[in-house]
DNA sequence: CTCGCAAATTAGAATTATTATAATTTGACA
DNA sequence: TGTCAAATTATAATAATTCTAATTTGCGAG
């Protein structure tokens, strides 16, 4: 994780942009809770626990300032709030979600399944991909399984 | 028009909803407005010119209603504001977005360019895909060819 | 036809998420 | 150590959306 830190502070520097106490928790929580889909008062909450005198507008800043250097990505599931993902290492694009209607989970896609498409659409309508956002909304494994038990049971009684 | 709107009204008496002339003059703004990618804002004050006595609650619970009714989908490009664009008729699934960074400018892709990636997700993830989302982000035709006129310019000068 | 009721609508207040402001603090560097 | 820009803080302001309570609408029973 220091590693992560490390890099990400360079990035920063890159930029003239100091690595503070706050940035540095900030992105501590977000390290820690890579797979969660904060909320930037989820976050702000978060790194309250770390750094009780933190101000919710710095939360909002320093997110904003990781989606500028592409650290993050702000995302919004249709619910009112914005949230706010890690990039993996690396990662050129960012990754797809699958988002279950049923119980709300939501589950990333690392791979890039797009590669395709994005070709079509830079050949057929002559637009320069540069990102994406592909969330597919549908019944998650979870559930299928218990729609499926209910089915039976109902069937059996 | 008068065909879609027939239409939209039993789409809401099969689910015991009325069509009322606030509902209706919402409905009309969509239709004429088909490619703009209105937000609740812009669709209020489009109504209030043919029902200046609508309020902006009732366009909102308005657009939630033909939102479930799968009559128009609510997108979120990124800035705050919820947008509601109309599906196509008999259209299964969403359309796609292209979203140029520089210009800001909103094109749609109708095809469903996402079949193969939709099994792909559906044999190897166990997600069952109601619908999805698809926007991508970059330049435009229109601001390539500004980009390129803008660096010759510069060359020859 | 009209009465009554449920659904829909209205204006405006309330809530929620986010951004702006102005004063204060911090920390690198001369 | 003193200075200065950048960062942070608390709080106020704004913007989008939802809630509330009172009023209106219009269909179906009598």
């Amino acid at each position: 994780m220091e590693h992560r830190i490390d890099k990400i502070k360079k990035q920063l520097h890159s930029q003239s942009y100091k690595l503070t106490p706050q940035r540095e928790a900030t992105v501590r929580v977000l390290l820690e809770n890579e797979t969660d889909h904060l909320s930037a008062e989820d976050v702000y909450l978060l790194v309250k626990e770390k750094a009780p005198e933190i101000g919710l507008a710095t939360v909002y800043r320093t997110l904003e300032l990781l989606s500028e250097l592409k650290v993050v990505d702000k995302i919004n599931f249709g619910d009112g709030v914005s949230r706010y993902d890690l990039r993996k290492e690396g990662a050129e694009h960012f990754h797809h979600h699958l988002v279950c209607i049923e119980c709300g989970s939501v589950e990333e896609i690392e791979e890039d399944l797009l590669g395709d498409v994005e070709k079509i659409v830079e050949n057929q309508w002559g637009f320069e991909v540069k990102d994406h956002r592909l969330t597919f909304h549908g019944i998650c494994k979870v559930c299928q399984k218990q729609a499926v038990a209910a089915t039976s049971t109902k069937q059996s009684s």
